[in-house]
This record gives C-alpha cells, structure tokens and sequence, in this order.
DNA sequence: TTTCTATTTGGTAAAATTTACACAATAAAG
DNA sequence: CTTTATTGTGTAAATTTTACCAAATAGAAA
C-alpha cells in the first residue's frame, strides 16, 4: 500500500479481495553473525510496535498469503515459512486504545472508522526466518519496520507479546527438525558458522565439537573436498546440507538433540 | 440446534452472534481399551462424512469454542483439547457439491443459500481425546454423528482427510509431552493399563518391561501402595499421574520416548 | 495341598548415545 | 622457524536405551 487511494480502496472494497475477520501475523526472524533479531512495524497512528501483518486474499492459500506478507516487508521471496498457532481471543485487539481520527488524517482515508476492518478479527501466526543483512526492511504509507534485537523487543500493542513467545518457542523446537539453517547459511559453510546458527537461535552453549559429529552422524550435512581460507588460520572443510536425508528424516519423525 | 426455528435464526443472524468467514472442525478421538476411534457426522444434505465442527462465538476465546463445540457432541466438558492447525486454503469447500435444495427442503429452513455461511470460510483445528465409552455421540437436527475406528475411516468430505492425518501426527507428538492418558485412564491404574494407551495411539509395539520404568523414572506416575484384583494373576500394583511432576516437565521441555 | 496357568515385575547385561576434554593439525604473519 | 589463533580428530567416562531372563503371585484345577 503505497499510495492514499490504495489504502482508501483497500478500506472501501477490501473485503471483495480479503477474507473478512481474518488476518495474518508473521514473526519474521533475522540471524546474521552470531545475532536474532525480529521484525517489528509501527503504525504511524499507534503508538507502539507490532509484528508486521496483512489479510488474506480469497484466491490464495494461507501458505502463499504468509510469503506475500512476508516478500511485501523483506523483498524476499525465499525464506523459511510456518504457521504455529491461530489467535483469536475476544479483546485481543484494543480499540479503544486505536486513534482513528489521527489515523484517517494522517493517512489521507475516510471511512475508516466504520469499515470491514473494525471487526473481531482472528490472527493466523507465521513464523520465518532469513539473513537479516539480506533484507532492508520495507515501510509503506500507514506503518515503518525495524530489526530489533530479540532480547531488546519493547512490550507489544495487542496480544503480539504472546506471538513473539509462541513463534520463537516453535522456531526452537522446529529447528532440530527442519532444514530451516539452511536458508541462514551460504549453499557451502563452515562447522564453526552452522554451530553459531544453532547457538543463537536456541539462546544456548553447544559443544563446538560434539555438535557437528551429531549433525555429520546423522547425515543431515556433508562434508566437501574443499577448504575456505581465512586468513591466518587453519582453513576449514566446507560442509552442505543433505536435503534428501533431511526429507527422509521428516518423513520418519527422526530428531537431534 | 435442535429445532428448526433455532436453526433458521442462525442462517438469518447467526452472523450477529458468531465471526463470519471462521469456522471450527474438531478431531475427536476415543480410546477405550486397545481401540482408537474417531467421531464423524454426516449432514443429512450431504453424502459423506466430516468431522464435527461449529462456529466461534465473538464473545468466546477460541479453547472456550472448541470445548463448547466438543460438549455438544460428546456431553463430556472433562476432556483434552489442543489447537493443532488452521486450514483455509481456496477450494477447501467444494460449494458446487453441496445440495442447498434438499438440505433448505430436510431441515425445513429457508434462504441458507444466500446466507453469511455461504462465503469463504478458514477453519481452525483443535483434537480431543476421551475414553469413547462414557461418550454417546449426540446427533441434532441436521446431521448425525458416530464413532468409527481409526483405520476404518472412510474418505471424507473438503479438506477432512487432511485434518485427520495432521490431528493424528499432533496428538502422537504431543503424547509424550503432554498429560494426555490422563484423561484416558482411571484416577488408578495399572502398568497394563496405561502401557495399552501408548502402545494404541501410538500404533506401534512397547516393550511392556521397559515402557513403565521409563514413566516412574522420570516421576510422570508413581507407584501406590494398593493392587488390583485381576482373577487367576498376579495382582497389578496401581498407578497416578504425578501432576506436578507433569507440569514441571512441561516448563522445561524434558520429553520421553 | 500341590500343581498349573497366566500375568506382573525386578533385575541385569549388552548396545547405543551423549558428554567432556586433550591435543594434534594447520595457515600465515613476524 | 616460532608464534598465534582456530580447526578437527580421538577417546574415555557417563548415561540412556534395548533386550530378555527368571522370580513372584493369584486363583483355578488336580
């Protein structure tokens, strides 16, 4: 939503493209080099930030909907997607702590306050994840994003707290399961940088020399006949993910610790 | 809804009293000894089985829903619920083989066909288990509902198939992590017992040997001071689930296997 | 009373996995 | 050729899982 007559359409005629009530709420995790942040967006009208959302178009899937959202605030298209919970709860979304007035004016739309949009709606929550150094976050008329260190998230409009927790809570426990570091990592990486991967996000010390024997027993990455040079160091193996016993594990339900 | 003016008042304004576009389809399971069972209703409109489902009150959060959805099928309010999924992919409502006709004509209503349940409508999915046996399915005015056996279900209608794989993968899953036999299983119990609990949902064999020392190992159910009187055996020591125990589990992730 | 049958349960050895650490290997700069 | 910083192999100890044997027990049958 770039322009005001976009959003005035959007707020007149959205509910012909969007499903009414029901809305999307994606945490978009960033790690780079050793650090994970989330994305947060503040509407200009609101004091105080949320996790950047949208509304589902009627001819898409929910999956395509979340990839949208997400493409319209990373300008990424390939980052690692999953729904983790719906959130519904009466009252989970404050109007009255809404300006709608200043909201209108500073927008530019009318009709507002009395639109499809001010609705009990429900929230369907993503979660993904990519490079951060990779996205400059997008603004748009009615609302600006930011990275935010995860330990530096300031306390969230409506029940975005709770999404914050509930997605980094699935993010953690997904992580041992799907292939989600290999959309942090070059095609070809080092041990030391999938194990700084796994340390970040898990928030947790792993032995740097048990860990990889774990992931190389398990044949979910594998080892190259090339070396990385860097600098006055031993140079390193270069190690790639294994998609196809990745797959098969899935399948079978087998897990790391 | 058991008459046709109730439901003729939630065709016409159901919409005041319930979110539009949200439905709720519940996987309910049953177990009672060796057997899993889940319960299916059929619209007496429609050829072919689903799963029971409901609409969300605006005033209710979504658990208080699934309970109040699960209470109208079961009569049992006591059972264990968990949100798994959200599905709402176009096309996941095949409108064209629904017979808006017959169904008006059976129930004895009017203008369903242009009311607000006609229109594209996401579901969330909640399962529930319960001891099958203290359950006498409750049919109503426009469908009626019976408990199949889990490898006895036949193809079902939309999306159904879908939410019974995924329910099925959820609740496996989620048995070793949550309090779930509890609720399928006497305050009392025996080794023999509970181990059949597993070894059912699970679908797969469980050294009977091994199996409990692993439960009273890790604190989950402790040992009483009473046996049972099972005839011409040995009498079984019986067992309870150590809540505290479980919840603590649950704070800090601990799991079985 | 003794024997028999069916079931529960304690115990234990072997196998597999996880954890903890020591130190050798290596690349390049001084 | 010594120094520095980092990678990577190996191994022993601890823990957990797996696979079974055999003893205990309750009542029925002999």
């Amino acid at each position: 939503m770039d322009t005001a007559e976009e959003l005035q359409d959007f707020i007149t005629n959205g509910h012909k493209t969007f499903i009414p009530h029901v809305s999307m709420d994606n945490a978009i995790f960033g790690y780079h080099d050793h650090q994970l942040k989330i994305l947060l967006s503040q509407y200009k009208a609101i004091e105080g930030y949320c996790l950047p959302g949208g509304y589902i178009k009627r001819t898409e899937t929910l999956d395509r909907a979340a990839k949208r959202i997400v493409k319209e605030r990373t300008g990424l298209d390939d980052l690692y997607l999953q729904q983790y919970k719906t959130f519904g709860d009466p009252g989970r979304i404050k109007w009255n702590e809404m300006d709608f007035e200043k909201f209108s004016e500073m927008a530019g739309v009318k009709y507002f306050k009395d639109s499809w949009l001010m609705d009990h709606t429900i929230s369907i929550g993503y979660y993904a994840i990519t490079d951060f150094s990779l996205v400059t976050p997008k603004s748009d008329l009615s609302s600006y994003c930011e990275w935010f260190n995860i330990d530096e998230v300031p306390p969230l409009l409506y029940d975005h707290d709770d999404m914050v927790k509930e997605s980094l809570q699935a993010l953690r426990q997904q992580l041992y399961y799907y292939p989600i570091a290999a959309k942090l990592l070059p095609e070809k990486f080092t041990l030391t940088e999938i194990h700084a991967v796994y340390e970040t996000i898990l928030g947790k010390k792993l032995d740097i020399r048990n860990f990889p024997k774990k992931l190389v027993f398990l044949g979910l990455i594998k080892k190259l006949n090339e070396k990385r040079n860097i600098g006055p160091h031993r140079a390193p193996y270069l190690y790639k993910f294994d998609m196809k016993k990745y797959n098969k594990a899935l399948e079978t339900g087998t897990t790391l610790t």
